[in-house]
DNA sequence: TAATAAAACAGTAATCATTATCGTTTTGGA
DNA sequence: TCCAAAACGATAATGATTACTGTTTTATTA
């Protein structure tokens, strides 16, 4: 039952606490290995698990196939670059007063709402105004 | 270049076209058996993609790592239940006043936002109250 | 109607992210 | 120090999806 200290798990916790672009479990995986080089990419995805399940961090799914992971728990919204790929964070009012319009004339309970914002990041925008034929 | 006709899409649609859960992949796959036992799912996936590439079904990613799709391509919400995986449609008034207040701040240019609901279907709300201990 | 090239097919192999298994190592309390 | 539980590394398995390959279908043109 009881959790027990490991290092992999410190390690890969101050990895995330350390980013605000949200790392997969692969990004991870790459940068641990310098501090642990033998560590397993399987140790990497029982840590991101755990460490979910505890509510230490926040698994994102933003559509491309593969979780990103956030050490921001507190509740705030990302953008997806469709050029690049990079998650970013909005600073941006929450929006639960959508929950109420999704609910009126629903018959089960809603809990929550998953919402994220996609298009063209600054950078990616820089690069195409450099890029003019 | 040219699309040319196929049975096979032609009932794929047809069955998407008559549901309004939002069947996957292999959902699609197992019904259209029954009209062509030999489809292969490499064909169900196939035409499928094509479908949304040409805009005449919506993919839908809802963060249970399997796509579903919908015959409805106008924009409408999502509800995913968290007991029985189920995803319902929502009458739902659209909120793209959102991406207004995402992009207040942010320097890249947000394109849209994709939203869903989590929670507790009314099926499973009914299941719930009459399983009572 | 026959010839033909492009498109689509069925069947199967490959890919990719993730999870499960298993024998070994580490942790932490008695 | 002893020991059971937890965690580990290595690797196999899973599940959804995509890619490949030789065959069949479609649709155009002679």
């Amino acid at each position: 039952m009881a959790t027990k200290y490991s290092r992999q798990r410190e390690e890969i916790k101050a990895y995330l606490a350390s980013r605000k672009d949200h790392p997969t479990a692969d990004n991870v995986y790459m940068a641990i290995r310098r501090q642990i080089p033998n560590i397993s990419l399987g140790t990497v995805y029982r840590n991101l698990t755990m460490l979910v399940d505890a509510g230490e961090i926040t698994r994102l799914r933003v559509g491309d196939g593969v979780d990103h992971f956030d050490y921001d728990t507190s509740p705030h919204y990302h953008f997806v670059c469709t050029e690049c790929g990079s998650v970013i964070d909005l600073d941006m009012q929450n929006i639960d007063s959508i929950l109420k319009l999704a609910g009126a004339g629903f018959d089960g309970k809603i809990a929550g709402h998953v919402t994220y914002f996609y298009g063209v990041c600054g950078n990616c925008c820089k690069k195409e105004n450099t890029e003019s034929n």
